[in-house]
DNA sequence: CATGAATGAGATTTCATTCAT
DNA sequence: AATGAATGAAATCTCATTCAT
């Protein structure tokens, strides 16, 4: 259930380093399952087959193994979704993959929700960094996104907290309380909320692309509302 | 600071009314601040000004005064949105006025968040009541907005669990971890993107902006989105 | 066996007040034969008859109780010997008297030694409190002594350590390895030692009482120096 | 800062007898800051710079180097002192050398007070035996000089402890506590103080302080001690 | 000789809850 | 209605020691 991280040997053997893989496997698992504050070292060590005092020579403490398989648990995410975007080119298109590359993640890591949320009672900071460290991802790729002309010209930071925002809840309705990736229909509904957000308005962005006026019969210029 | 629950007077005292509320309201303070596990009962009755057993005298148990506090927390929310649309007719509008008033709610109930999002590990069947109770509503407006044009011909709950992650990280990113309401650019880009996310295409009908009645009946056939 | 402080009540009911007792008493007796660090809170709280978290009712910790025990003891023996000694005029007498009343209280607090010189490992800012506000009491005795011309004329606090070290070293020799008081030849030789230790020689300090030169022949003037 | 030992092989190798070495080196550092119960195995291995099961190939417990520690410093320190007051016939001469040796030897081996004291706490029969034998020297040496009236004839082994508690709380209030040898002044009236406390009265034969050589084989009639 | 992984007993401390007053 | 003393179960963490390599 937890070969996300393979490195980061701090000179242990390999049954040392079983051990260790061993006792993070059986946290995710018993984190997810029995939560936190619900979860004792004793659950985790017996999950893993060890004994009590065994934990302690590889985790200096129950919050910290717990920081360790959320990190592991972000880093592997955002590995993942980027390889499943790697060689799209179309910002829309690159959205719809990556929210099912998304969804296909937290379904087969079926504790990242409950570990990661958790997060936020545990450790504020932990969880803050992994939103932030998403959102850093997608505000770069939507930025580029808009000079391209592929979104519109909206602050690509707003769009990333509320595509994440959309996606999270997503994966929070069918993944986490169905176990199931969201019926079909379901999820188109929410791409094409999605993709209407993003999508440039043949009037708007003209300039962007080229200086071009917008073409007439534009409907709802909507565009300045000039506050501030 | 909560003044969210007048009524269920279980044959109490007015004196025994007011210990009753000095716990509600001590307890609010102390979960937003101490998180569930980090709050014992002595802080609770310490912020109460009241002795140790006096707590069981009005709950049976942590739990239930926390279940109550969510409870209470939710109902007022939804009142207060529900009393800020009263008026609106139109769905943009509508979504708009909600949508600040929630944030102005969840600003002024700064441990919210804290205290509904814990729910998911304290008591998850009542964190999912609360969103479940919030997208039935939600949905039902939509819905009632599809019907009349107002709002593309979407799964109307596909849009409410949408649309409540988009609220929801905003207020998390902002009023959570800034402590203030949004920066009016941030704020005008999100009701941005979800306007366009749910206004009918202007190719569905186009009309629905020229202040011509909507047709009945009609279903937005989630258009051609070309990407490949 | 620790009726020591009376005071120091913070609002507690005579049964709490009772209990608290009976912890410290059972401190006492459990630190004296197992040591700080053998004595477990178990051992405390079955000592005293009360259960196990009954006390940290009283008491934070277990340092918190050693160093009230400390406290204690050192006040109480501090006063045991103030009050042998009140009304005496020559200092030998005191020395004598009051090295007389530490022997007796030792004896009585047969467990004073022990948790006093573990101090020094546990807390050693205690142990030296507990050593320093000795020393302070004792110098100034000394050096009134001094200016009445019934001691040599030495530095004070030199003389409060070597006499403070000869009563140690007499007490653990007697007291605490043999447990009985220290038989009369040995006493009286470490006594003999110390006023002849002390006692002016006929032929320093002369000046230190009016200028006068000693009278010749005389032995040991150590007598009337009535004043005060 | 421990070549205390260079003894007691039993049958290293030139290696072996290395490690054991610096294990005792490391044991001597580390009980002396972190006090007995606050050192670890580990501790002591890691200062070594060896692996935490090597330990036990040299030593059966962590009490056995304690004891071994102990009884080294010991040792090295009478020896110490031997040597320092070799050659020297008076007694007075010999004390004054012999606390100022002591003294010195503290100084240098800054941890031995802590040690040697908590040897109280952990193996009290190693204490005793530790004063004891301290003891049982400076009582003969005493009364060798008492039979040489040198100094007064008071029981020997009385003496012994008084001038044993007199060094200790020298070097306590001294090196201990402000790591550095006594002032002059401190060290001059500790001395009279000690020298007056042992030498034969003028009225016991007067003659020894004026340079005249003493009575052989008179016993000081422990005198006039005249208190109420 | 040396290593370092593994153990498990035990210690301190917390706290929701009960109950007599 | 209110109090606060008392409880005991449970949790985290430490560490001396053993053992296979």
């Amino acid at each position: 259930m937890s070969t996300l991280s393979p490195g980061r040997n701090g000179g242990l053997t390999r049954k040392g380093e079983a051990t260790r893989a061993r006792l993070m496997a059986a946290a995710e698992e018993v984190f997810g399952t029995k939560r936190y504050h619900g979860a004792s070292i004793v659950d985790i060590t017996q999950a893993a087959g060890v004994a009590q005092g065994t934990f302690y020579v590889y985790f200096p403490s129950k919050l910290a193994i717990f920081r360790e398989l959320v990190t592991d648990l972000s880093n592997a995410m955002r590995r993942h979704i980027a390889q499943s975007v790697a060689g799209l080119d179309d910002r829309l298109a690159i959205e719809r993959a990556g929210i099912r590359a998304f969804i296909a993640f937290v379904k087969k890591h079926k504790y990242l929700y409950r570990i990661v949320r958790e997060a936020e009672t545990v450790d504020e900071d932990l969880y803050r960094w992994y939103y932030r460290t998403l959102a850093k991802g997608y505000s770069a790729g939507l930025a580029q996104a808009v000079e391209r002309g592929q979104v519109r010209a909206l602050d690509a930071e707003a769009m990333a907290f509320a595509l994440m925002g959309v996606s999270d809840f997503l994966g929070m309705r069918w993944v986490l309380w169905e176990d199931r990736e969201p019926p079909e229909a379901f999820f188109e509904a929410t791409m094409s909320f999605i993709e209407d957000g993003l999508r440039p308005n043949r009037d708007d962005g003209g300039a962007k692309r080229g200086g071009l006026a917008a073409e007439e019969g534009r409907v709802d210029p909507r565009p300045r509302r000039p506050r501030r």
